[in-house]
DNA sequence: AATAGAGGCAACCGCCCAGGG
DNA sequence: GCCCTGGGCGGTTGCCTCTAT
Protein backbone atom coordinates (compact mmCIF):
# COMPACT_ATOMS: atom_id res chain seq x y z
CA UNK A 1 0.00 0.00 0.00
CA UNK A 2 1.01 3.75 -0.38
CA UNK A 3 2.58 5.66 2.46
CA UNK A 4 0.81 6.92 5.44
CA UNK A 5 -0.45 10.63 4.43
CA UNK A 6 2.68 13.15 5.59
CA UNK A 7 0.13 15.10 7.31
CA UNK A 8 -0.76 12.35 9.38
CA UNK A 9 2.43 13.51 11.01
CA UNK A 10 1.02 14.72 14.52
CA UNK A 11 -0.06 18.65 14.83
CA UNK A 12 0.51 19.82 11.37
CA UNK A 13 -2.23 21.82 9.85
CA UNK A 14 -4.83 21.11 7.18
CA UNK A 15 -6.98 22.59 5.70
CA UNK A 16 -6.93 26.81 3.88
CA UNK A 17 -3.82 28.72 4.03
CA UNK A 18 -3.77 31.94 5.83
CA UNK A 19 -2.27 35.32 4.20
CA UNK A 20 0.45 35.07 6.58
CA UNK A 21 1.09 31.69 6.18
CA UNK A 22 1.31 32.39 2.18
CA UNK A 23 3.91 35.12 3.01
CA UNK A 24 6.06 33.00 4.70
CA UNK A 25 5.75 30.65 1.92
CA UNK A 26 6.63 33.45 -0.24
CA UNK A 27 9.08 34.44 1.37
CA UNK A 28 11.09 31.94 2.30
CA UNK A 29 10.97 30.27 -1.23
CA UNK A 30 12.01 33.69 -3.14
CA UNK A 31 15.17 33.80 -0.67
CA UNK A 32 16.13 30.30 -0.56
CA UNK A 33 14.60 28.44 -3.15
CA UNK A 34 12.32 24.71 -2.06
CA UNK A 35 15.25 22.73 -1.69
CA UNK A 36 13.47 19.45 -0.18
CA UNK A 37 10.08 20.04 -0.12
CA UNK A 38 9.79 17.92 3.41
CA UNK A 39 12.02 19.94 5.23
CA UNK A 40 11.02 23.39 4.03
CA UNK A 41 7.97 24.09 6.51
CA UNK A 42 10.22 23.67 9.25
CA UNK A 43 12.81 25.87 7.67
CA UNK A 44 10.13 28.84 7.14
CA UNK A 45 8.30 28.18 10.11
CA UNK A 46 5.63 27.14 8.41
CA UNK A 47 3.17 23.76 10.65
CA UNK A 48 2.35 22.24 7.19
CA UNK A 49 3.63 19.13 6.07
CA UNK A 50 5.84 19.77 2.64
CA UNK A 51 3.55 18.42 0.44
CA UNK A 52 1.01 20.66 1.42
CA UNK A 53 3.62 23.81 0.87
CA UNK A 54 4.78 22.39 -2.67
CA UNK A 55 1.07 22.09 -3.42
CA UNK A 56 0.09 25.60 -2.28
CA UNK A 57 3.17 27.25 -3.97
CA UNK A 58 2.44 25.28 -7.48
CA UNK A 59 -0.97 25.66 -7.45
CA UNK A 60 -1.41 29.04 -6.01
CA UNK A 61 1.56 31.69 -4.92
CA UNK A 62 3.76 30.87 -7.80
CA UNK A 63 4.20 34.47 -9.28
CA UNK A 64 3.82 33.37 -12.93
CA UNK A 65 0.82 31.50 -12.27
CA UNK A 66 -2.15 33.49 -14.36
CA UNK A 67 -5.98 33.59 -12.74
CA UNK A 68 -8.97 34.53 -14.01
CA UNK A 69 -11.11 33.33 -16.69
CA UNK A 70 -9.56 30.95 -18.91
CA UNK A 71 -9.94 32.54 -22.83
CA UNK A 72 -11.81 30.88 -25.67
CA UNK A 73 -8.11 29.80 -27.17
CA UNK A 74 -7.28 28.39 -24.04
CA UNK A 75 -10.66 26.59 -23.58
CA UNK A 76 -10.01 25.57 -27.26
CA UNK A 77 -6.74 24.30 -26.53
CA UNK A 78 -7.61 22.38 -23.72
CA UNK A 79 -9.95 20.59 -25.75
CA UNK A 80 -7.98 20.10 -28.42
CA UNK A 81 -5.35 18.52 -26.01
CA UNK A 82 -7.33 16.63 -24.13
CA UNK A 83 -8.60 15.07 -27.02
CA UNK A 84 -4.73 13.73 -27.96
CA UNK A 85 -3.82 13.26 -24.35
CA UNK A 86 -6.58 12.77 -22.38
CA UNK A 87 -6.42 13.46 -18.72
CA UNK A 88 -2.70 14.30 -18.70
CA UNK A 89 -3.64 17.48 -16.75
CA UNK A 90 0.30 17.77 -16.08
CA UNK A 91 1.19 17.61 -19.74
CA UNK A 92 -1.65 19.82 -20.67
CA UNK A 93 -0.45 22.39 -18.66
CA UNK A 94 3.05 22.95 -19.68
CA UNK A 95 1.07 23.87 -23.06
CA UNK A 96 -0.58 26.33 -21.38
CA UNK A 97 1.45 29.39 -19.80
CA UNK A 98 0.46 30.25 -15.90
CA UNK A 99 -2.10 27.52 -15.88
CA UNK A 100 -1.51 24.85 -13.39
CA UNK A 101 -2.40 21.30 -14.08
CA UNK A 102 -5.15 21.78 -10.52
CA UNK A 103 -6.82 24.88 -12.14
CA UNK A 104 -7.31 23.40 -15.66
CA UNK A 105 -8.62 19.99 -14.34
CA UNK A 106 -11.23 22.14 -12.19
CA UNK A 107 -12.42 23.88 -15.45
CA UNK A 108 -12.53 20.52 -17.42
CA UNK A 109 -14.43 18.83 -14.39
CA UNK A 110 -16.85 21.99 -13.97
CA UNK A 111 -16.83 23.73 -17.48
CA UNK A 112 -15.91 21.74 -20.54
CA UNK A 113 -16.92 18.38 -19.35
CA UNK A 114 -20.21 19.42 -19.19
CA UNK A 115 -20.30 22.16 -22.35
CA UNK A 116 -19.16 18.95 -24.09
CA UNK A 117 -21.75 16.78 -23.24
CA UNK A 118 -24.83 19.67 -23.71
CA UNK A 119 -22.98 19.81 -27.61
CA UNK A 120 -23.88 15.70 -27.62
CA UNK A 121 -19.87 15.26 -27.31
CA UNK A 122 -18.43 12.38 -24.89
CA UNK A 123 -16.23 14.44 -23.04
CA UNK A 124 -13.94 11.30 -22.74
CA UNK A 125 -13.66 10.14 -25.55
CA UNK A 126 -14.31 13.08 -27.94
CA UNK A 127 -16.56 11.34 -30.09
CA UNK A 128 -20.33 12.07 -30.49
CA UNK A 129 -22.67 10.58 -27.69
CA UNK A 130 -24.33 7.14 -28.94
CA UNK A 131 -26.45 6.60 -25.93
CA UNK A 132 -30.07 5.97 -26.82
CA UNK A 133 -31.55 8.29 -23.66
CA UNK A 134 -29.31 11.59 -25.37
CA UNK A 135 -30.70 10.20 -28.64
CA UNK A 136 -34.37 10.42 -27.77
CA UNK A 137 -34.12 13.64 -25.93
CA UNK A 138 -32.05 14.85 -29.15
CA UNK A 139 -34.81 15.20 -31.44
CA UNK A 140 -36.52 17.20 -28.73
CA UNK A 141 -33.48 19.60 -28.58
CA UNK A 142 -33.12 19.83 -31.99
CA UNK A 143 -36.71 20.55 -32.89
CA UNK A 144 -37.20 22.88 -30.14
CA UNK A 145 -33.64 24.59 -31.53
CA UNK A 146 -34.52 24.55 -35.20
CA UNK A 147 -31.22 23.90 -36.41
CA UNK A 148 -28.94 26.91 -35.10
CA UNK A 149 -31.86 29.26 -33.67
CA UNK A 150 -30.49 28.43 -30.06
CA UNK A 151 -27.33 29.93 -31.59
CA UNK A 152 -28.36 33.92 -31.20
CA UNK A 153 -26.30 34.45 -27.33
CA UNK A 154 -23.91 32.34 -27.91
CA UNK A 155 -20.16 32.92 -28.59
CA UNK A 156 -18.56 32.26 -32.37
CA UNK A 157 -17.19 29.04 -30.41
CA UNK A 158 -20.51 27.79 -29.18
CA UNK A 159 -21.81 28.20 -32.20
CA UNK A 160 -19.67 27.23 -34.18
CA UNK A 161 -19.52 24.09 -31.69
CA UNK A 162 -22.85 23.57 -31.51
CA UNK A 163 -23.87 24.01 -34.97
CA UNK A 164 -21.43 20.93 -35.53
CA UNK A 165 -22.83 19.09 -32.96
CA UNK A 166 -26.20 19.82 -33.84
CA UNK A 167 -25.53 18.54 -37.73
CA UNK A 168 -24.03 15.17 -36.19
CA UNK A 169 -26.61 14.78 -34.00
CA UNK A 170 -28.85 15.23 -36.55
CA UNK A 171 -27.23 12.86 -38.93
CA UNK A 172 -26.99 10.35 -36.07
CA UNK A 173 -30.53 10.63 -35.53
CA UNK A 174 -31.38 10.14 -39.17
CA UNK A 175 -28.82 7.10 -39.82
CA UNK A 176 -30.36 5.35 -36.72
CA UNK A 177 -33.79 5.97 -38.12
CA UNK A 178 -32.79 4.80 -41.30
CA UNK A 179 -31.19 1.84 -40.04
CA UNK A 180 -34.76 1.18 -38.17
CA UNK A 181 -36.52 1.89 -41.28
CA UNK A 182 -33.75 -0.70 -43.28
CA UNK A 183 -34.33 -3.23 -40.38
CA UNK A 184 -38.02 -3.03 -40.10
CA UNK A 185 -38.43 -3.84 -44.25
CA UNK A 186 -35.88 -6.19 -44.21
CA UNK A 187 -37.32 -8.51 -41.25
CA UNK A 188 -40.39 -8.66 -39.91
CA UNK A 189 -39.86 -6.11 -37.48
CA UNK A 190 -41.84 -2.84 -37.55
CA UNK A 191 -41.32 -0.05 -36.23
CA UNK A 192 -41.82 3.59 -37.37
CA UNK A 193 -39.77 5.43 -34.37
CA UNK A 194 -36.79 4.26 -32.12
CA UNK A 195 -38.01 0.93 -30.14
CA UNK A 196 -37.14 0.06 -26.92
CA UNK A 197 -34.30 -2.21 -26.81
CA UNK A 198 -36.34 -4.83 -24.65
CA UNK A 199 -39.17 -5.00 -27.41
CA UNK A 200 -36.86 -5.19 -30.28
CA UNK A 201 -36.19 -9.12 -32.05
CA UNK A 202 -32.49 -9.62 -31.73
CA UNK A 203 -32.63 -12.94 -33.61
CA UNK A 204 -31.54 -10.66 -36.45
CA UNK A 205 -27.60 -9.57 -36.42
CA UNK A 206 -26.33 -6.71 -38.59
CA UNK A 207 -23.09 -8.68 -39.76
CA UNK A 208 -26.03 -11.61 -40.87
CA UNK A 209 -27.86 -8.65 -42.57
CA UNK A 210 -24.61 -7.63 -44.58
CA UNK A 211 -22.25 -9.76 -44.93
CA UNK A 212 -19.74 -10.57 -41.87
CA UNK A 213 -16.89 -8.29 -42.95
CA UNK A 214 -18.50 -5.37 -43.95
CA UNK A 215 -19.87 -4.09 -40.45
CA UNK A 216 -17.09 -2.08 -40.76
CA UNK A 217 -18.28 -0.06 -43.80
CA UNK A 218 -21.68 0.33 -42.15
CA UNK A 219 -21.01 3.87 -41.42
CA UNK A 220 -22.55 6.14 -43.43
CA UNK A 221 -20.62 8.88 -41.71
CA UNK A 222 -17.78 8.38 -44.31
CA UNK A 223 -20.61 8.73 -47.08
CA UNK A 224 -22.08 11.18 -45.18
CA UNK A 225 -18.92 13.45 -45.32
CA UNK A 226 -17.89 11.99 -48.61
CA UNK A 227 -19.07 15.30 -50.72
CA UNK A 228 -18.10 17.83 -48.30
CA UNK A 229 -14.21 16.72 -48.39
CA UNK A 230 -14.45 17.09 -45.08
CA UNK A 231 -13.00 13.22 -44.19
CA UNK A 232 -10.03 13.72 -45.76
CA UNK A 233 -7.07 11.56 -44.23
CA UNK A 234 -5.37 13.18 -41.26
CA UNK A 235 -1.40 12.00 -41.95
CA UNK A 236 -0.17 13.69 -38.88
CA UNK A 237 -2.25 12.45 -35.96
CA UNK A 238 -1.13 10.46 -33.07
CA UNK A 239 1.69 7.78 -33.77
CA UNK A 240 0.61 5.53 -31.48
CA UNK A 241 -2.93 5.72 -33.04
CA UNK A 242 -1.30 2.92 -35.22
CA UNK A 243 0.42 5.96 -38.04
CA UNK A 244 -1.80 4.94 -41.61
CA UNK A 245 -4.90 6.15 -41.69
CA UNK A 246 -7.80 4.49 -44.13
CA UNK A 247 -8.49 6.29 -47.35
CA UNK A 248 -11.87 7.17 -46.32
CA UNK A 249 -13.02 9.00 -49.41
CA UNK A 250 -13.00 5.88 -51.03
CA UNK A 251 -13.96 3.88 -48.38
CA UNK A 252 -18.20 3.94 -47.51
CA UNK A 253 -21.45 2.84 -49.41
CA UNK A 254 -19.75 0.22 -52.50
CA UNK A 255 -18.57 -2.13 -50.04
CA UNK A 256 -22.75 -2.89 -49.26
CA UNK A 257 -23.31 -3.70 -52.97
CA UNK A 258 -20.24 -5.67 -53.01
CA UNK A 259 -20.92 -7.24 -49.71
CA UNK A 260 -23.65 -9.21 -48.38
CA UNK A 261 -26.41 -7.18 -49.51
CA UNK A 262 -27.36 -8.21 -53.14
CA UNK A 263 -28.99 -5.27 -54.34
CA UNK A 264 -32.01 -5.41 -52.41
CA UNK A 265 -33.92 -1.97 -53.34
CA UNK A 266 -33.94 -1.72 -49.06
CA UNK A 267 -30.64 -0.95 -49.44
CA UNK A 268 -30.60 0.78 -52.10
CA UNK A 269 -33.00 3.04 -49.99
CA UNK A 270 -30.39 3.42 -47.87
CA UNK A 271 -27.79 4.43 -49.98
CA UNK A 272 -30.58 7.04 -51.35
CA UNK A 273 -30.71 8.48 -47.81
CA UNK A 274 -26.93 8.70 -47.05
CA UNK A 275 -26.41 10.43 -50.07
CA UNK A 276 -29.30 12.68 -48.92
CA UNK A 277 -26.96 13.24 -45.89
CA UNK A 278 -24.56 14.68 -48.19
CA UNK A 279 -26.13 17.19 -49.69
CA UNK A 280 -27.65 17.87 -46.15
CA UNK A 281 -24.32 18.70 -45.43
CA UNK A 282 -23.51 20.41 -48.23
CA UNK A 283 -26.25 22.73 -47.98
CA UNK A 284 -25.25 23.28 -43.97
CA UNK A 285 -21.66 22.86 -44.25
CA UNK A 286 -20.36 22.09 -41.03
CA UNK A 287 -17.87 24.04 -38.73
CA UNK A 288 -14.55 22.83 -37.23
CA UNK A 289 -15.03 21.62 -33.61
CA UNK A 290 -12.36 23.84 -32.78
CA UNK A 291 -10.71 26.62 -35.01
CA UNK A 292 -7.19 25.80 -36.53
CA UNK A 293 -5.59 28.50 -34.78
CA UNK A 294 -3.34 27.72 -32.25
CA UNK A 295 -3.87 31.20 -30.60
CA UNK A 296 -0.64 31.17 -27.89
CA UNK A 297 0.47 27.71 -28.03
CA UNK A 298 3.34 28.25 -24.91
CA UNK A 299 6.01 26.61 -27.00
CA UNK A 300 8.69 28.15 -24.92
CA UNK A 301 7.81 25.98 -22.97
CA UNK A 302 8.45 22.25 -25.17
CA UNK A 303 11.23 21.63 -22.95
CA UNK A 304 11.06 17.81 -22.75
CA UNK A 305 10.59 15.43 -25.14
CA UNK A 306 7.29 14.32 -24.35
CA UNK A 307 6.32 18.24 -24.52
CA UNK A 308 7.57 18.12 -27.32
CA UNK A 309 5.78 14.79 -29.08
CA UNK A 310 2.49 16.54 -27.32
CA UNK A 311 3.03 19.58 -28.81
CA UNK A 312 3.83 17.51 -32.45
CA UNK A 313 0.35 15.32 -31.70
CA UNK A 314 -1.03 18.87 -30.99
CA UNK A 315 -0.24 20.92 -33.70
CA UNK A 316 -0.89 18.04 -35.84
CA UNK A 317 -4.33 18.12 -34.65
CA UNK A 318 -4.48 21.64 -35.16
CA UNK A 319 -3.14 21.68 -38.54
CA UNK A 320 -5.44 19.03 -39.95
CA UNK A 321 -8.45 20.37 -41.72
CA UNK A 322 -10.13 17.76 -39.93
CA UNK A 323 -10.99 18.96 -36.62
CA UNK A 324 -11.51 16.52 -33.19
CA UNK A 325 -14.58 15.71 -34.30
CA UNK A 326 -14.00 14.53 -37.97
CA UNK A 327 -10.54 13.20 -36.83
CA UNK A 328 -12.69 11.15 -33.92
CA UNK A 329 -14.85 9.66 -37.22
CA UNK A 330 -11.29 9.02 -38.65
CA UNK A 331 -10.01 7.49 -36.14
CA UNK A 332 -13.20 5.96 -35.24
CA UNK A 333 -13.01 3.94 -38.50
CA UNK A 334 -9.57 3.61 -38.35
CA UNK A 335 -9.67 1.56 -35.23
CA UNK A 336 -10.22 -2.11 -34.73
CA UNK A 337 -12.45 -0.85 -31.80
CA UNK A 338 -14.81 0.76 -34.14
CA UNK A 339 -16.02 -2.65 -35.70
CA UNK A 340 -17.36 -3.17 -32.75
CA UNK A 341 -18.43 0.03 -31.71
CA UNK A 342 -20.92 0.29 -34.64
CA UNK A 343 -21.56 -3.45 -33.68
CA UNK A 344 -22.73 -2.25 -30.62
CA UNK A 345 -24.52 -0.06 -31.88
CA UNK A 346 -26.44 -1.26 -34.47
CA UNK A 347 -26.66 -4.69 -32.46
CA UNK A 348 -28.29 -2.52 -29.48
CA UNK A 349 -30.97 -0.86 -32.19
CA UNK A 350 -31.67 -4.13 -33.46
C1' DA B 1 -35.24 37.50 3.80
C1' DA B 2 -34.36 32.70 4.21
C1' DT B 3 -33.06 28.50 2.34
C1' DA B 4 -31.82 24.83 -0.77
C1' DG B 5 -29.25 23.50 -4.60
C1' DA B 6 -25.64 24.18 -7.98
C1' DG B 7 -21.26 25.62 -9.30
C1' DG B 8 -16.45 26.77 -8.63
C1' DC B 9 -12.26 26.00 -6.65
C1' DA B 10 -8.54 25.06 -3.23
C1' DA B 11 -6.77 21.46 -0.93
C1' DC B 12 -6.21 16.73 0.32
C1' DC B 13 -5.63 11.73 -0.56
C1' DG B 14 -3.68 7.81 -2.38
C1' DC B 15 -1.08 5.89 -5.84
C1' DC B 16 2.86 5.75 -8.88
C1' DC B 17 7.49 6.41 -10.45
C1' DA B 18 12.29 7.71 -10.54
C1' DG B 19 16.51 8.05 -8.23
C1' DG B 20 19.74 7.08 -4.69
C1' DG B 21 21.77 4.07 -1.25
C1' DG C 1 17.53 -6.43 -7.17
C1' DC C 2 15.43 -4.34 -3.14
C1' DC C 3 14.04 -0.71 -0.17
C1' DC C 4 13.29 4.03 0.98
C1' DT C 5 12.28 8.71 -0.07
C1' DG C 6 10.87 12.75 -2.61
C1' DG C 7 8.16 14.43 -5.88
C1' DG C 8 4.45 14.29 -9.24
C1' DC C 9 -0.06 13.14 -10.78
C1' DG C 10 -5.08 12.27 -11.17
C1' DG C 11 -9.19 11.73 -8.53
C1' DT C 12 -12.00 13.31 -4.94
C1' DT C 13 -13.67 16.04 -1.14
C1' DG C 14 -15.45 19.79 1.20
C1' DC C 15 -15.97 24.61 1.76
C1' DC C 16 -17.49 28.92 -0.02
C1' DT C 17 -20.19 31.72 -3.10
C1' DC C 18 -23.81 32.44 -6.18
C1' DT C 19 -28.43 31.80 -7.84
C1' DA C 20 -33.06 30.37 -7.94
C1' DT C 21 -37.19 29.65 -5.40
Amino acid sequence: MGRPPCCDENGLKKGPWTPEEDQMLIDYLTSHGHGSWRSLPKLAGLNRCGKSCRLRWTNYLRPDIKRGKFSEDEERMIINLHSVLGNKWSRIATHLPGRTDNEIKNFWNTCLRKKLLKLGIDPETHKPRMDMNHLMNLSQLLSSAQFGNSTVNASPWESALKLQADAAQLAKLQLLQNLLQVISTTSTTTTSSLPHPDQINRTTSISGLLGSHQTQNLNPFLGLFSGTNTMVQNPGFVPQDKGSQVPVLNHSWPSIDQGGVDGDHDHLDFKTNISNYDRLISENPIPELVSPSPGTSGSNQMESNKSDHDHQAYMSAQSSPTSNMFEAWDKLMDDEASESYWKDILEYVL
